[in-house]
DNA sequence: TGAATAGTGTCTTTCAGACAATATGCC
DNA sequence: GGCATATTGTCTGAAAGACACTATTCA
Protein backbone atom coordinates (compact mmCIF):
# COMPACT_ATOMS: atom_id res chain seq x y z
CA UNK A 1 0.00 0.00 0.00
CA UNK A 2 1.82 2.90 -1.55
CA UNK A 3 -0.48 5.83 -2.90
CA UNK A 4 -0.94 8.66 -0.35
CA UNK A 5 -3.71 10.04 -1.98
CA UNK A 6 -6.90 8.53 -1.45
CA UNK A 7 -9.07 10.83 -3.24
CA UNK A 8 -7.88 9.18 -6.30
CA UNK A 9 -9.40 5.89 -5.72
CA UNK A 10 -12.90 5.16 -5.11
CA UNK A 11 -13.24 2.53 -2.50
CA UNK A 12 -15.93 -0.32 -2.47
CA UNK A 13 -18.33 -0.93 0.33
CA UNK A 14 -17.03 -3.53 2.67
CA UNK A 15 -19.54 -5.75 4.87
CA UNK A 16 -19.04 -8.59 7.47
CA UNK A 17 -21.38 -11.59 7.33
CA UNK A 18 -21.43 -13.58 10.21
CA UNK A 19 -22.07 -17.95 9.93
CA UNK A 20 -23.59 -18.62 12.75
CA UNK A 21 -23.56 -22.64 13.56
CA UNK A 22 -25.62 -24.04 16.38
CA UNK A 23 -26.63 -27.72 16.92
CA UNK A 24 -30.57 -28.39 17.15
CA UNK A 25 -32.37 -31.63 17.20
CA UNK A 26 -29.27 -33.61 16.20
CA UNK A 27 -28.29 -31.28 13.14
CA UNK A 28 -26.08 -28.91 12.29
CA UNK A 29 -27.88 -25.45 11.72
CA UNK A 30 -27.36 -21.82 10.77
CA UNK A 31 -28.94 -18.92 11.58
CA UNK A 32 -30.24 -17.45 8.43
CA UNK A 33 -32.14 -13.88 7.89
CA UNK A 34 -35.15 -12.86 5.41
CA UNK A 35 -34.03 -9.83 4.17
CA UNK A 36 -36.51 -6.48 4.32
CA UNK A 37 -34.95 -4.35 1.39
CA UNK A 38 -33.93 -4.99 -1.67
CA UNK A 39 -32.21 -6.65 -3.47
CA UNK A 40 -33.19 -10.18 -3.01
CA UNK A 41 -35.87 -8.61 -0.64
CA UNK A 42 -37.67 -11.30 0.65
CA UNK A 43 -35.15 -14.34 0.43
CA UNK A 44 -32.84 -15.80 3.25
CA UNK A 45 -29.36 -14.82 3.17
CA UNK A 46 -26.54 -14.97 5.75
CA UNK A 47 -26.68 -11.75 8.11
CA UNK A 48 -23.92 -8.97 7.90
CA UNK A 49 -23.37 -5.28 8.23
CA UNK A 50 -21.74 -2.59 6.99
CA UNK A 51 -18.31 -2.10 8.49
CA UNK A 52 -18.23 1.23 10.03
CA UNK A 53 -14.76 3.38 9.66
CA UNK A 54 -14.43 3.16 13.62
CA UNK A 55 -14.51 -0.64 13.94
CA UNK A 56 -12.42 -3.27 13.40
CA UNK A 57 -13.39 -6.05 11.96
CA UNK A 58 -14.11 -8.54 14.84
CA UNK A 59 -16.06 -5.74 16.56
CA UNK A 60 -18.65 -5.67 13.33
CA UNK A 61 -18.98 -9.44 13.14
CA UNK A 62 -19.63 -9.29 17.10
CA UNK A 63 -22.46 -6.59 16.12
CA UNK A 64 -24.00 -8.15 13.24
CA UNK A 65 -23.94 -11.26 15.27
CA UNK A 66 -25.92 -9.04 18.43
CA UNK A 67 -28.03 -6.78 15.81
CA UNK A 68 -29.29 -9.29 13.45
CA UNK A 69 -29.55 -12.81 15.86
CA UNK A 70 -29.28 -12.03 19.15
CA UNK A 71 -26.38 -14.21 19.68
CA UNK A 72 -23.61 -13.89 22.01
CA UNK A 73 -20.84 -16.23 20.15
CA UNK A 74 -18.74 -18.66 21.97
CA UNK A 75 -16.08 -19.05 19.36
CA UNK A 76 -15.18 -16.47 16.30
CA UNK A 77 -13.02 -17.01 13.89
CA UNK A 78 -12.76 -15.32 10.08
CA UNK A 79 -13.22 -16.98 7.55
CA UNK A 80 -12.14 -15.54 4.30
CA UNK A 81 -12.70 -12.33 2.00
CA UNK A 82 -15.40 -12.28 -1.04
CA UNK A 83 -14.81 -9.93 -3.70
CA UNK A 84 -15.87 -11.03 -6.99
CA UNK A 85 -17.02 -8.59 -9.15
CA UNK A 86 -20.94 -9.03 -9.30
CA UNK A 87 -21.64 -10.31 -5.87
CA UNK A 88 -23.92 -7.43 -5.32
CA UNK A 89 -26.11 -5.66 -8.03
CA UNK A 90 -26.12 -2.24 -6.57
CA UNK A 91 -22.52 -1.61 -6.56
CA UNK A 92 -19.05 -3.29 -5.49
CA UNK A 93 -18.99 -4.54 -1.90
CA UNK A 94 -16.10 -6.64 -0.36
CA UNK A 95 -17.24 -8.93 2.13
CA UNK A 96 -15.16 -10.14 5.28
CA UNK A 97 -16.89 -13.54 6.23
CA UNK A 98 -16.29 -14.64 9.80
CA UNK A 99 -17.88 -17.99 11.56
CA UNK A 100 -19.18 -18.39 14.67
CA UNK A 101 -20.40 -21.47 16.90
CA UNK A 102 -22.81 -21.22 19.91
CA UNK A 103 -25.07 -23.51 21.78
CA UNK A 104 -28.03 -21.00 22.07
CA UNK A 105 -30.14 -22.20 19.40
CA UNK A 106 -33.05 -19.86 19.97
CA UNK A 107 -34.31 -17.22 17.91
CA UNK A 108 -34.10 -13.86 18.73
CA UNK A 109 -37.49 -11.64 18.56
CA UNK A 110 -36.02 -9.38 15.50
CA UNK A 111 -34.38 -6.12 16.20
CA UNK A 112 -33.76 -4.63 13.09
CA UNK A 113 -36.23 -3.35 10.06
CA UNK A 114 -33.78 -4.71 7.76
CA UNK A 115 -34.90 -8.27 8.80
CA UNK A 116 -38.46 -9.69 7.93
CA UNK A 117 -37.41 -12.80 10.28
CA UNK A 118 -35.07 -15.11 11.79
CA UNK A 119 -34.44 -18.85 11.38
CA UNK A 120 -32.44 -21.53 12.30
CA UNK A 121 -31.33 -23.88 8.89
CA UNK A 122 -30.00 -27.20 8.91
CA UNK A 123 -27.27 -26.50 6.62
CA UNK A 124 -28.43 -29.89 4.57
CA UNK A 125 -31.70 -28.10 4.05
CA UNK A 126 -30.94 -25.33 3.24
CA UNK A 127 -33.16 -22.75 1.30
CA UNK A 128 -32.30 -20.87 -1.79
CA UNK A 129 -29.60 -17.67 -0.66
CA UNK A 130 -29.20 -14.01 -1.89
CA UNK A 131 -26.12 -12.64 -3.18
CA UNK A 132 -22.99 -15.60 -3.21
CA UNK A 133 -24.18 -16.73 0.04
CA UNK A 134 -24.37 -20.20 -0.98
CA UNK A 135 -20.47 -20.73 -1.55
CA UNK A 136 -19.82 -18.59 1.29
CA UNK A 137 -21.95 -21.75 3.44
CA UNK A 138 -20.48 -24.25 2.12
CA UNK A 139 -16.77 -23.00 2.70
CA UNK A 140 -17.98 -22.18 6.58
CA UNK A 141 -18.72 -26.22 6.68
CA UNK A 142 -15.62 -27.12 4.62
CA UNK A 143 -13.76 -24.99 7.39
CA UNK A 144 -15.57 -26.38 10.36
CA UNK A 145 -15.46 -30.17 9.20
CA UNK A 146 -11.89 -29.71 9.07
CA UNK A 147 -11.03 -27.68 12.05
CA UNK A 148 -12.65 -29.86 14.41
CA UNK A 149 -10.25 -32.75 13.17
CA UNK A 150 -7.27 -30.68 14.43
CA UNK A 151 -8.46 -28.12 16.97
CA UNK A 152 -10.66 -28.03 20.25
CA UNK A 153 -13.30 -25.75 18.67
CA UNK A 154 -15.67 -28.08 19.41
CA UNK A 155 -16.36 -26.65 22.58
CA UNK A 156 -18.16 -24.00 21.01
CA UNK A 157 -21.10 -26.16 20.16
CA UNK A 158 -21.31 -27.85 24.04
CA UNK A 159 -22.56 -26.14 27.35
CA UNK A 160 -19.83 -26.25 29.59
CA UNK A 161 -20.45 -29.67 30.99
CA UNK A 162 -20.99 -32.96 29.01
CA UNK A 163 -20.72 -36.63 28.47
CA UNK A 164 -18.57 -38.44 26.42
CA UNK A 165 -21.45 -39.51 24.43
CA UNK A 166 -22.49 -36.25 23.91
CA UNK A 167 -19.57 -34.98 22.62
CA UNK A 168 -19.39 -38.29 19.94
CA UNK A 169 -22.70 -36.99 18.72
CA UNK A 170 -21.20 -33.63 18.15
CA UNK A 171 -18.21 -34.85 15.91
CA UNK A 172 -20.79 -37.15 14.21
CA UNK A 173 -23.61 -34.37 13.34
CA UNK A 174 -20.39 -32.18 12.07
CA UNK A 175 -18.96 -34.63 10.68
CA UNK A 176 -21.99 -36.51 8.92
CA UNK A 177 -20.61 -39.81 10.02
CA UNK A 178 -20.84 -42.41 12.72
CA UNK A 179 -17.47 -42.68 14.86
CA UNK A 180 -16.81 -45.98 16.73
CA UNK A 181 -17.45 -45.07 20.43
CA UNK A 182 -14.29 -47.10 21.80
CA UNK A 183 -11.64 -45.17 19.67
CA UNK A 184 -13.15 -41.97 19.75
CA UNK A 185 -12.91 -41.75 23.61
CA UNK A 186 -9.85 -43.33 23.53
CA UNK A 187 -8.39 -40.96 21.23
CA UNK A 188 -10.35 -37.65 22.59
CA UNK A 189 -8.72 -38.50 26.62
CA UNK A 190 -5.52 -38.71 25.26
CA UNK A 191 -5.41 -35.36 23.86
CA UNK A 192 -5.87 -34.19 27.49
CA UNK A 193 -8.27 -31.00 26.85
CA UNK A 194 -10.87 -32.83 28.46
CA UNK A 195 -11.38 -33.20 32.62
CA UNK A 196 -14.04 -34.81 34.52
CA UNK A 197 -16.08 -33.19 36.42
CA UNK A 198 -16.90 -36.29 38.93
CA UNK A 199 -20.51 -35.60 39.03
CA UNK A 200 -22.93 -37.75 37.11
CA UNK A 201 -25.77 -36.51 34.87
CA UNK A 202 -29.04 -37.80 35.65
CA UNK A 203 -31.25 -39.81 33.19
CA UNK A 204 -33.38 -42.79 32.94
CA UNK A 205 -30.39 -45.48 32.97
CA UNK A 206 -26.79 -45.79 34.23
CA UNK A 207 -25.47 -42.25 34.58
CA UNK A 208 -22.74 -41.00 32.48
CA UNK A 209 -19.67 -39.51 33.60
CA UNK A 210 -19.78 -35.56 32.60
CA UNK A 211 -16.42 -34.14 31.64
CA UNK A 212 -15.67 -30.26 30.39
CA UNK A 213 -12.74 -28.62 28.57
CA UNK A 214 -9.67 -27.61 30.74
CA UNK A 215 -9.10 -24.28 28.57
CA UNK A 216 -12.68 -23.04 26.38
CA UNK A 217 -10.36 -21.33 24.07
CA UNK A 218 -8.61 -22.28 20.70
CA UNK A 219 -6.15 -24.98 21.07
CA UNK A 220 -4.09 -26.52 18.32
CA UNK A 221 -4.02 -29.97 18.69
CA UNK A 222 -0.47 -32.00 18.49
CA UNK B 1 -25.37 -7.48 4.06
CA UNK B 2 -29.02 -5.99 4.54
CA UNK B 3 -28.61 -1.85 4.64
CA UNK B 4 -29.85 -0.75 1.40
CA UNK B 5 -28.20 2.90 1.39
CA UNK B 6 -24.75 2.98 0.55
CA UNK B 7 -24.50 6.79 1.80
CA UNK B 8 -25.10 5.83 5.47
CA UNK B 9 -22.08 4.38 5.52
CA UNK B 10 -18.16 6.02 4.71
CA UNK B 11 -16.48 2.73 3.43
CA UNK B 12 -13.09 1.81 4.68
CA UNK B 13 -10.07 2.16 2.20
CA UNK B 14 -9.28 -1.68 0.61
CA UNK B 15 -5.96 -2.65 -0.30
CA UNK B 16 -4.55 -5.71 -1.34
CA UNK B 17 -1.11 -6.70 -0.47
CA UNK B 18 0.75 -9.36 -1.81
CA UNK B 19 3.88 -11.40 -0.29
CA UNK B 20 6.19 -12.94 -2.52
CA UNK B 21 8.07 -15.79 -1.51
CA UNK B 22 10.95 -17.30 -3.66
CA UNK B 23 14.24 -19.10 -2.82
CA UNK B 24 17.85 -16.97 -3.51
CA UNK B 25 21.11 -18.24 -2.17
CA UNK B 26 19.58 -21.08 -0.22
CA UNK B 27 17.26 -19.01 1.90
CA UNK B 28 13.79 -17.60 1.78
CA UNK B 29 13.16 -14.65 0.75
CA UNK B 30 10.25 -12.45 0.46
CA UNK B 31 9.95 -9.29 -1.74
CA UNK B 32 9.39 -5.74 -0.24
CA UNK B 33 9.37 -1.98 -1.45
CA UNK B 34 10.69 0.71 -0.01
CA UNK B 35 8.30 3.38 0.14
CA UNK B 36 8.22 6.54 -1.95
CA UNK B 37 5.25 8.40 -0.01
CA UNK B 38 4.55 9.25 3.30
CA UNK B 39 3.24 7.68 6.21
CA UNK B 40 6.75 5.75 6.59
CA UNK B 41 8.37 7.15 3.54
CA UNK B 42 11.46 5.48 3.06
CA UNK B 43 10.94 2.47 4.94
CA UNK B 44 10.40 -1.04 4.02
CA UNK B 45 6.92 -2.58 3.31
CA UNK B 46 5.47 -5.59 1.96
CA UNK B 47 4.19 -4.39 -1.99
CA UNK B 48 0.62 -3.46 -2.41
CA UNK B 49 -2.49 -1.69 -4.30
CA UNK B 50 -5.95 -0.18 -3.56
CA UNK B 51 -8.14 -1.78 -4.78
CA UNK B 52 -10.19 -0.63 -8.11
CA UNK B 53 -13.92 -0.76 -7.91
CA UNK B 54 -14.01 -2.62 -11.01
CA UNK B 55 -11.01 -5.05 -10.23
CA UNK B 56 -11.80 -8.36 -8.53
CA UNK B 57 -9.31 -9.59 -5.51
CA UNK B 58 -6.85 -12.08 -7.08
CA UNK B 59 -6.88 -9.33 -10.33
CA UNK B 60 -6.12 -6.35 -7.46
CA UNK B 61 -3.27 -9.31 -6.09
CA UNK B 62 -2.13 -10.09 -9.70
CA UNK B 63 -1.18 -6.23 -10.45
CA UNK B 64 0.03 -5.57 -7.14
CA UNK B 65 2.51 -8.01 -7.99
CA UNK B 66 3.31 -6.83 -11.45
CA UNK B 67 2.89 -3.04 -10.93
CA UNK B 68 5.06 -3.25 -8.14
CA UNK B 69 7.82 -6.26 -8.41
CA UNK B 70 7.50 -7.69 -11.81
CA UNK B 71 6.51 -11.14 -10.67
CA UNK B 72 4.81 -13.14 -12.46
CA UNK B 73 3.21 -15.47 -9.76
CA UNK B 74 3.08 -19.48 -10.36
CA UNK B 75 1.00 -19.90 -6.93
CA UNK B 76 -1.02 -17.34 -5.34
CA UNK B 77 -3.66 -17.45 -2.46
CA UNK B 78 -5.81 -15.05 -0.29
CA UNK B 79 -3.69 -14.84 3.48
CA UNK B 80 -6.05 -13.36 5.40
CA UNK B 81 -7.95 -9.81 5.91
CA UNK B 82 -6.18 -7.37 8.33
CA UNK B 83 -8.88 -4.43 9.72
CA UNK B 84 -7.31 -3.31 13.17
CA UNK B 85 -8.12 0.48 13.34
CA UNK B 86 -4.96 1.68 14.04
CA UNK B 87 -2.96 0.00 11.01
CA UNK B 88 -2.48 3.28 8.87
CA UNK B 89 -2.14 6.73 10.84
CA UNK B 90 -4.00 8.32 7.76
CA UNK B 91 -7.32 6.52 7.42
CA UNK B 92 -9.19 3.49 8.17
CA UNK B 93 -7.37 0.86 5.74
CA UNK B 94 -8.59 -2.59 5.76
CA UNK B 95 -6.27 -4.98 3.85
CA UNK B 96 -6.52 -8.33 2.00
CA UNK B 97 -3.16 -10.00 2.13
CA UNK B 98 -2.25 -12.81 -0.26
CA UNK B 99 0.92 -14.46 -0.77
CA UNK B 100 2.69 -15.79 -4.24
CA UNK B 101 4.92 -18.55 -4.49
CA UNK B 102 7.40 -17.91 -7.52
CA UNK B 103 10.70 -19.04 -8.99
CA UNK B 104 11.72 -15.64 -10.19
CA UNK B 105 14.25 -13.82 -8.52
CA UNK B 106 15.26 -11.55 -10.64
CA UNK B 107 14.99 -7.75 -9.25
CA UNK B 108 12.65 -5.56 -11.77
CA UNK B 109 12.90 -1.89 -12.46
CA UNK B 110 11.24 -0.07 -10.76
CA UNK B 111 8.09 1.05 -12.58
CA UNK B 112 6.17 2.77 -10.17
CA UNK B 113 6.80 6.52 -8.26
CA UNK B 114 5.46 5.32 -4.79
CA UNK B 115 8.11 2.94 -4.92
CA UNK B 116 12.11 4.05 -4.26
CA UNK B 117 13.09 0.70 -4.11
CA UNK B 118 12.99 -3.36 -4.43
CA UNK B 119 14.76 -5.74 -2.95
CA UNK B 120 14.31 -9.50 -1.63
CA UNK B 121 14.94 -10.04 1.81
CA UNK B 122 15.76 -13.63 3.65
CA UNK B 123 12.91 -14.14 5.96
CA UNK B 124 15.40 -14.21 8.69
CA UNK B 125 17.07 -11.01 8.30
CA UNK B 126 13.96 -8.88 7.77
CA UNK B 127 13.80 -4.68 8.06
CA UNK B 128 12.07 -2.98 10.28
CA UNK B 129 8.32 -3.01 8.27
CA UNK B 130 5.73 -0.17 7.88
CA UNK B 131 2.39 -0.39 9.09
CA UNK B 132 1.73 -4.03 10.76
CA UNK B 133 3.43 -5.80 8.53
CA UNK B 134 6.03 -7.69 10.14
CA UNK B 135 2.96 -9.03 12.18
CA UNK B 136 1.69 -9.62 8.31
CA UNK B 137 4.91 -11.57 7.29
CA UNK B 138 5.03 -13.91 10.35
CA UNK B 139 1.45 -14.80 9.34
CA UNK B 140 2.12 -15.83 5.72
CA UNK B 141 5.52 -17.75 6.76
CA UNK B 142 3.36 -19.81 8.86
CA UNK B 143 0.69 -20.56 6.55
CA UNK B 144 3.45 -21.51 3.92
CA UNK B 145 5.20 -24.04 6.30
CA UNK B 146 2.18 -25.60 7.48
CA UNK B 147 0.86 -25.45 4.06
CA UNK B 148 4.00 -27.55 2.29
CA UNK B 149 3.14 -30.14 4.92
CA UNK B 150 -0.69 -31.37 2.96
CA UNK B 151 -0.08 -30.00 -0.11
CA UNK B 152 1.68 -29.38 -3.03
CA UNK B 153 2.17 -26.21 -3.23
CA UNK B 154 6.20 -26.34 -3.46
CA UNK B 155 5.66 -26.82 -7.15
CA UNK B 156 5.51 -22.55 -6.80
CA UNK B 157 9.53 -22.50 -5.73
CA UNK B 158 10.19 -25.18 -8.34
CA UNK B 159 11.49 -25.03 -11.77
CA UNK B 160 10.08 -27.51 -13.41
CA UNK B 161 12.17 -30.14 -13.42
CA UNK B 162 14.25 -30.67 -10.37
CA UNK B 163 16.25 -33.69 -8.29
CA UNK B 164 14.80 -35.09 -5.12
CA UNK B 165 17.82 -33.46 -3.88
CA UNK B 166 16.51 -30.03 -5.00
CA UNK B 167 13.40 -31.08 -4.05
CA UNK B 168 14.34 -32.03 -0.44
CA UNK B 169 16.49 -28.42 -0.36
CA UNK B 170 14.03 -26.34 -0.62
CA UNK B 171 12.25 -28.41 2.14
CA UNK B 172 14.80 -27.77 4.38
CA UNK B 173 15.18 -24.20 3.61
CA UNK B 174 11.58 -22.98 3.65
CA UNK B 175 10.92 -25.44 7.16
CA UNK B 176 14.13 -24.17 8.99
CA UNK B 177 15.26 -27.55 9.59
CA UNK B 178 17.10 -30.94 8.14
CA UNK B 179 15.18 -33.91 6.92
CA UNK B 180 16.67 -36.95 6.62
CA UNK B 181 17.39 -38.21 2.53
CA UNK B 182 15.70 -41.49 3.32
CA UNK B 183 12.61 -40.61 4.82
CA UNK B 184 11.82 -37.49 2.54
CA UNK B 185 12.06 -39.81 -0.82
CA UNK B 186 9.83 -42.63 0.66
CA UNK B 187 7.15 -39.91 1.62
CA UNK B 188 7.15 -37.76 -1.33
CA UNK B 189 7.15 -40.53 -3.88
CA UNK B 190 4.64 -42.40 -2.33
CA UNK B 191 2.33 -39.54 -2.40
CA UNK B 192 2.28 -39.67 -6.62
CA UNK B 193 2.58 -36.43 -7.50
CA UNK B 194 5.81 -36.17 -9.19
CA UNK B 195 7.18 -38.22 -12.11
CA UNK B 196 10.75 -38.74 -13.36
CA UNK B 197 11.54 -37.27 -16.62
CA UNK B 198 13.94 -39.59 -17.67
CA UNK B 199 16.94 -37.41 -18.35
CA UNK B 200 19.57 -36.74 -16.07
CA UNK B 201 20.74 -33.74 -14.57
CA UNK B 202 24.37 -32.92 -15.97
CA UNK B 203 26.96 -32.27 -12.85
CA UNK B 204 30.16 -32.66 -11.76
CA UNK B 205 29.16 -36.29 -10.42
CA UNK B 206 26.72 -39.08 -10.41
CA UNK B 207 23.67 -37.37 -12.28
CA UNK B 208 20.46 -37.61 -10.77
CA UNK B 209 16.88 -38.35 -11.52
CA UNK B 210 14.83 -35.30 -12.88
CA UNK B 211 11.29 -35.24 -11.03
CA UNK B 212 8.52 -33.34 -12.21
CA UNK B 213 5.43 -32.54 -10.73
CA UNK B 214 2.43 -34.59 -12.18
CA UNK B 215 0.07 -31.39 -11.94
CA UNK B 216 1.33 -28.03 -11.18
CA UNK B 217 -2.03 -26.80 -9.51
CA UNK B 218 -2.99 -26.75 -6.15
CA UNK B 219 -3.96 -30.12 -4.76
CA UNK B 220 -4.43 -31.09 -0.97
CA UNK B 221 -2.93 -34.35 -0.23
CA UNK B 222 -4.54 -37.30 1.75
C1' DT C 1 -34.78 -58.88 35.77
C1' DG C 2 -35.09 -56.52 31.65
C1' DA C 3 -34.02 -52.36 29.16
C1' DA C 4 -31.04 -48.80 28.07
C1' DT C 5 -26.91 -46.57 28.16
C1' DA C 6 -21.88 -46.40 29.99
C1' DG C 7 -17.57 -48.07 29.77
C1' DT C 8 -13.57 -50.86 28.45
C1' DG C 9 -9.03 -53.89 25.58
C1' DT C 10 -6.80 -56.36 21.81
C1' DC C 11 -5.18 -57.05 17.43
C1' DT C 12 -3.76 -55.39 12.97
C1' DT C 13 -2.22 -52.11 9.85
C1' DT C 14 -0.17 -47.92 8.68
C1' DC C 15 2.88 -44.19 9.04
C1' DA C 16 6.80 -41.56 10.91
C1' DG C 17 11.37 -41.63 12.33
C1' DA C 18 16.08 -43.41 13.37
C1' DC C 19 19.77 -45.26 11.07
C1' DA C 20 24.37 -46.67 7.03
C1' DA C 21 25.91 -49.01 3.17
C1' DT C 22 26.22 -49.48 -1.91
C1' DA C 23 25.99 -47.51 -6.78
C1' DT C 24 27.25 -44.48 -10.31
C1' DG C 25 29.47 -41.08 -13.00
C1' DC C 26 33.15 -37.84 -13.54
C1' DC C 27 37.76 -36.37 -13.13
C1' DG D 1 41.01 -45.22 -8.39
C1' DG D 2 39.29 -41.42 -5.76
C1' DC D 3 35.71 -38.30 -5.03
C1' DA D 4 31.24 -36.49 -4.80
C1' DT D 5 26.64 -37.24 -5.10
C1' DA D 6 22.58 -40.62 -5.89
C1' DT D 7 20.06 -44.24 -4.39
C1' DT D 8 18.18 -47.78 -1.48
C1' DG D 9 15.80 -50.96 3.11
C1' DT D 10 15.10 -52.36 7.89
C1' DC D 11 13.67 -51.85 12.38
C1' DT D 12 11.04 -49.67 15.95
C1' DG D 13 7.42 -47.06 18.15
C1' DA D 14 3.13 -44.56 17.78
C1' DA D 15 -1.27 -43.83 16.20
C1' DA D 16 -5.55 -45.15 13.72
C1' DG D 17 -8.97 -48.39 12.79
C1' DA D 18 -11.68 -52.76 13.13
C1' DC D 19 -14.08 -55.22 16.37
C1' DA D 20 -17.75 -57.16 21.08
C1' DC D 21 -18.46 -57.80 25.56
C1' DT D 22 -19.25 -56.40 30.55
C1' DA D 23 -21.02 -52.89 34.00
C1' DT D 24 -24.31 -49.97 36.00
C1' DT D 25 -28.52 -47.79 36.93
C1' DC D 26 -33.43 -47.36 36.80
C1' DA D 27 -38.07 -48.82 36.09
Amino acid sequence: MQQSNFDDYESPAVTVDVLVFTIKDNKLCIFLVKRGFEPYKGEWAVPGVFLKVGESLEAAAKRGLTEKTGVKDLYLEQLYTFGDLDRDPRARVVTVAYFALTTNNQLPEIRNESVQEIALFPVNELPQLAFDHKKIVQYAIDRLRNKIEYTNIVYGLLSEQFTLTDLQRVYEIVLNKQLDKRNFRKRILSLDILEPVDKKAGGAHRPAMLYQFKKREPIILD
